[in-house]
DNA sequence: CATGTAATTTAGAATAATTATAAATTAATA
DNA sequence: TATTAATTTATAATTATTCTAAATTACATG
């Protein structure tokens, strides 16, 4: 089965049209060996340099919202001036270079977390967020 | 000692000058007994309220980065469309209701951390945050 | 206490990121 | 193939934040 026919029926599971302008972006997201982490800015950068016709920053930006609603982005708030985007969407954890504004995994089970605080009364907890923030030594 | 001269001893302190804007802003941040979790928006609001006076909007976020470069307040990545402040500046970590864009203090010695990965090469770890996204129960 | 200077405030413009709109196009189905 | 509902698109609108340059203010000095 070709990667393409795996995007198509990924996008017909979850009631999406596989539509030439969002197999283009799994392409770009989801073929990649390795998972990474993007801005908006990024991934519309990436399309251009890759293909022939241009893709509307407005689909960008639909797509985007619509892959992550689905779980096959994850959003992930380190920064509040950048907004990132990761394709790896197991539970992990991240290093943040916050000068170089570099993100870097960090395997969920890698650290171990005790005492977790039960939520407060009614609500339930969704998920778990570890940020390391780091930076380059000053020398 | 008033309260005022402690913010303007404070401010003078850090190098800033104890302007009539700064301090009705350390007024509005630094009396409250409990410390409390805010954005620009918010605290213009707030200033509106208990103020005669407007302080222009630039000068809102001007000495909110002023305060927060002196370490008097802490920014909060939780969310990549809202940018909070913290009057709490102690090391600690947060539950963040991702529904209600609610925060709460969590004790930074409440939640134990272990087997902290090390940091990349040549990077050094400048602080860890752990946030709990919680929602409330859906009955 | 008047004065010069540098810091600060201010209104408004500029920028940047994102969302909304509504017309044109496309995918799916009957 | 025709219909219609989803999607794309260019563009406008919105929102948050930063920039700019002129006006004001704080403060050290005489």
């Amino acid at each position: 089965m070709s990667n393409l026919d795996n995007f198509i029926s990924k996008l017909r599971k979850s009631g999406l049209r596989p539509t030439k302008q969002r197999l283009k972006i799994c392409e770009v997201l989801f073929t990649p060996q390795e998972t990474f982490h993007f801005t908006v800015n990024d991934l519309t950068q990436i399309i251009e340099e890759k293909l022939d016709e241009k893709i509307s920053l407005a689909t960008v930006y639909n797509t985007v919202h619509a892959f992550k609603n689905k779980g096959y982005l994850k959003e992930i708030s380190v920064s509040t001036d950048k907004s990132y985007f990761d394709t790896n969407t197991n539970l992990h954890h991240h290093f943040y270079d916050t000068k170089e504004n570099q993100l870097i995994d960090i395997d969920f089970s890698q650290i171990e977390l005790k005492n977790i605080p039960s939520p407060p009364k009614g609500k339930s907890i969704k998920e778990i967020d570890v940020v390391i923030n780091v930076e380059n030594d000053s020398q």
